[in-house]
DNA sequence: GGAGGACGGTACCGATCGGTACCGTTTGGC
DNA sequence: GCCAAACGGTACCGATCGGTACCGTCCTCC
């Protein structure tokens, strides 16, 4: 029972946080339900922003590996991502996105949090961006842009909605995007 | 200086509530900056989470009013609510939408705010809606509703690179959109 | 078998949380 | 001029915040 207090940390840390928010959840419950010991979270984190930003690191790795995973099992298109996304979405305790809500709810641009929270999304640009380079997909670096940001909003309108719909939208809006004439010019 | 003390609260905390989030900003902070007394507050609010859901409620009036004087001032086109977003994300203390913000805080689904929050984003989407209308847009329900997604997805995006690009890329996206043949079916 | 490291538990710290009670003052209407 | 409502200021409440210090215990490795 003594063994691996941080991982039961960094896991007990991640569940509160994406469930309730980061400010909303004190050291003490993180402690009593981790079981970890007051003294032993000091040992391994310098403090309370640094449990955050470990976790928001573990988290990222984690996600985009899922991510890539669905993607693939879906057929590797880039437009499956909707589709790895209406999975997440069902789950009735869906709360968004952990990098999202970090940029929402931490203010200080300069934050570690707010650092990792932005490096997760550039990274998944990254991700989107080699599945439109194996898809042949033209203008791969603009067309993963557009995509995080439908991604995004598909995110945003799950939380408020509570069901996979935002993922088919996004879908649909990203199919007509692929299907547009390269370059579309001012329509208003 | 003894008069409008509900007026000044309400003031204070939108800019308190909006620059660093609701958790994040005390009654104390609020008391001190608007200069009311602490009985005067409780006179006029049940609590916090009072004054929460009203200032979310005048947010929600002013920004919609807000949206619309500028779309009509860009020509009164759907597009253009990314005119008027693009206006907002310039400003270096852009900290985003007060109700996605709201949404991703407030874990709790049955709480007033984030039932001021959905609120808010429902009215939005109607006002989109009666946009499409006037511009004879083919779907107007489902157009409004694909165009609340952009505008979300931007939202985020420009909270995280600090830049009114997303206006535009959100833009872009929507044209892609308008221009697409009515039935866009499965590219993946 | 002894030593050292990792651990859980607890007491404590100052600061702040949201909220209540009571004070004296100011102000506007009759 | 007087009275009542609205106001600002302050003291106080229990609870919780993040963080420090010290305790005894267990487990491992030599």
């Amino acid at each position: 029972m003594a063994v691996n207090a941080r991982a039961r940390l960094l896991s007990t840390a991640e569940s509160l946080f994406y469930a309730h928010g980061i400010r909303a959840v004190g050291v003490e419950r993180i402690l009593s339900e981790s079981g970890v010991g007051r003294a032993s979270f000091y040992r391994h984190f310098a403090g309370k922003e640094a449990l955050v930003t470990a976790v928001l690191e573990g988290r990222d790795a984690r996600w985009r590996a899922w991510l890539a995973e669905r993607v693939a099992a879906h057929g590797g298109h880039p437009l499956h991502v909707f589709d790895a996304l209406a999975e997440r979405f069902s789950a009735q305790d869906y709360r968004g996105c952990v990098a999202i809500n970090t940029m929402t709810e931490i203010a200080d641009r300069a934050s570690p949090a707010r650092g990792m929270a932005a490096l997760h999304k550039t990274r998944v640009i990254e991700l989107v961006e080699g599945l439109m380079l194996d898809a042949g997909v033209p203008e791969p670096g603009q067309r993963a842009r557009q995509f995080a940001l439908l991604m995004d909003g598909a995110i945003v309108t799950a939380l408020r909605e509570g069901t996979p719909d935002a993922a088919w939208r996004a879908r649909s809006i990203a199919e007509a995007l692929l299907a547009a004439r390269p370059a579309v010019r001012n329509a208003g």
